[in-house]
DNA sequence: ATCATATATATGGATAATCGAATATTCAAT
DNA sequence: ATTGAATATTCGATTATCCATATATATGAT
């Protein structure tokens, strides 16, 4: 019997070994994640509070998704002063990046609203958090 | 409050309309119901009762995986006789066949051991039904 | 040290996904 | 019509996922 195939909880063995397909879409199932993610690949980077304001969710719900994001491996964070940045991953193995290349392409609607209230901050140095 | 993004059960608005990223990969994210999809992109047709056989596992759980990637407007079914065959929908986006080929090529571990006990049938003319 | 801001985590509850087992349904053949 | 084989569905129970709320940690400034 193989039915002990039982998919861990995102949490994954070696921070960029084998990169388990189950488990990236099992992290990419979430509605608020894929856009987290597609947006976070769209904008190189962003903070926790930018995401935020874009969602208008709570900030812990981000930050819930954005751990989940970051043990799947999706995502590399970077803390610069009282602001953690979450960026993909550069690691990432390109079969997973062209999922997401295809992803972007052809469900640009999907992260319209949140990227509007993110603003036009292609320029910007710092964090737009209230 | 855009909280009230539920993201329906598997079921799919119309048949082949607008093809959610989140609705595929929360489809994509079990594991038995991945491999069987890749097992049916590989062989181009399978029924239940091969699929059973390859997987070790019960008739009804493999029925009831079966549904959940029709449902999702992934496999197109066909029956023929007592039996019913799955196929990759053919009128599948084309960046979700893109997806499901990067998926394949850079995962072929995840169907060797249910390909392998399939046996070499690519000439088949009858399902190896018990 | 204290305070304010940004981020992370813990807790408990609600909802959803999955399973095994039992039962229906469908078709072919007699 | 009855039987048998293939497939589908229902049921109850278990488990996983997600959320809101509260709280904890970390950093920077005073």
């Amino acid at each position: 019997m193989d039915a002990r195939s039982t998919v861990p909880e995102y949490e994954i063995d070696e921070p960029s070994a084998g990169f388990s397909p189950i488990v990236l879409f099992r992290a990419l199932s979430d509605e608020l994640r894929l856009i987290t993610l597609l947006l976070i690949r769209r904008e190189r980077e962003l903070c926790v509070c930018e995401l935020t304001e874009a969602f208008e969710v709570s900030q812990p719900k981000v930050s819930r998704h954005l751990a989940i994001l970051r043990d799947t491996g999706l995502v590399a964070t970077e803390r610069r002063g009282q602001w953690v940045y979450y960026s993909i991953n550069p690691d990432l193995p390109a079969w997973v990046l062209r999922v997401l290349d295809e992803t972007a392409a052809h469900n640009e609607a999907l992260i319209q609203s949140p990227l509007a209230k993110l603003g036009a901050l292609a320029e910007r140095s710092a964090p737009r958090c209230s």
